[in-house]
DNA sequence: CTCCGGGTTT
DNA sequence: AAACCCGGAG
């Protein structure tokens, strides 16, 4: 059903029960105990492709190590990405940071309440522009992200909600009261209740509305499309050590895993061979460590490190800009990804 | 183990 | 359209 026309009884019964609800069972989580924007602006990035269980763990010690957004403008990348280690989907806290800059240096060090100037800070679309401005600011905008979209096409029983549908069916039905608690119990209802798979229909407290359990449809609705094929790949890594250290390389600033630190990659010539390549003398025979899968959204990577324990010559530097040695308790206070992290590990065990 | 979910940018 | 990450569910 294309609603074309949303009866008022249907618009009035959905937002009064739903509100109610969500005032009998909102989540009590972090970034609800106030309404400041900077919070709400954290918050909406880190929920960004992730869930709420995941953020709750990172969301505090973020706001002690940035608790303003001066002190988070201020900050170096190296030390906003620590903070944000894994998170996943680097770029969010990359985003995240120069939004802060951006609000210090042109926005007077307040989180911008104009639609325009939030949606052009980076990594703020559609949904966090509506998510901010609504919770933060009770602007009585629509923010439409993966559970509202899967909560309206059930209760409008459309098997392919488009933006312009779901943007036209979210603004019809926004409680103008309260958009920030109506923006937020929709989520919750999606992310609780309406849930992708297993959904509690049973305890849905806008059942009696919804035009898909009415239809016995809550189970295909919103369709899904076919799935993109996975790439496989096998990466070779060199783990080099040398006086208990090992090396490093930043990746290029973009593609996957862009200007984070990593192990390198080398290509079909043996590890030695990319050791010299790189200034570095062999001392011993390569060890093959177990090898690590990774999971990307496009990509399954299995990376297969090899450990050689090199010598260095201080005078030579050979290892260039982009290379550096970490202790191995020094890796604390580094940025790095899952699967790097995995591979530091067992080349710990490995050399103890 | 495999599958799946989720906003923004380019 | 394709790229980007991780962890929970089944």
């Amino acid at each position: 059903m294309k609603p074309d026309f949303i009866s008022p009884a249907t618009t009035m019964g959905f937002r009064q029960a739903l509100l109610a609800h969500y005032d009998r069972a909102a989540r009590d989580l972090p970034w609800r105990r106030d309404r400041d924007p900077y919070r709400i602006l954290v918050s909406e990035f880190m929920l960004q492709q992730t869930r709420v269980e995941t953020v709750v763990k990172y969301y505090d010690p973020w706001l002690e190590r940035f608790p303003s957004l001066l002190a988070l403008a201020e900050a170096s990348e190296d030390e906003v990405l620590k903070a944000w280690e894994g998170l996943g989907y680097y770029r969010r806290a990359r985003n995240l940071h120069q939004a802060a800059r951006i609000i210090v240096e042109s926005h007077s060090g307040s989180v911008p309440t104009d639609l325009e100037a939030l949606r052009a800070l980076p990594g703020v679309g559609e949904y966090t522009t509506g998510a901010v401005a609504s919770i933060a600011f009770d602007v009585p905008t629509p923010a439409v992200d993966g559970n509202v979209r899967r909560v309206l096409a059930r209760f409008f029983d459309e098997e392919r909600p488009d933006p312009a549908w779901l943007r036209r069916v979210a603004r019809e039905i926004l409680s103008r009261d309260r958009p920030g608690d109506w923006n937020q119990a929709l989520m919750e209802l999606g992310a609780t209740v309406c849930k992708p798979r297993s959904p509690r229909c049973d305890r849905c407290p806008v059942s009696r509305w919804c035009s898909a359990y009415a239809l016995g449809t809550v189970d295909e609705r919103p369709a899904s499309p076919p799935r993109r094929e996975i790439k496989k790949s096998v990466v070779t890594l060199a783990v080099f050590h040398c006086r208990g250290e090992v090396f490093l390389q930043r990746r290029p600033e973009s593609g996957l895993l862009a200007g984070l630190w990593a192990f390198p990659e080398y290509g079909h010539e043996i590890v030695s061979s990319y050791a010299v390549h790189l200034g570095l003398s062999p001392m011993g025979k390569p060890t093959a460590l177990p090898p690590v899968e990774h999971r990307f959204t496009h990509l399954h990577v299995r990376y297969v490190p090899t450990m050689l324990e090199v010598d260095r010559d201080e005078r030579v530097g050979g290892v260039g800009e982009r290379g550096r040695w970490v202790g191995l308790d020094g890796l604390e206070d580094l940025a790095l990804p899952v699967a790097q992290r995995k591979v530091f590990e067992s080349c710990l065990k490995h050399l103890k």
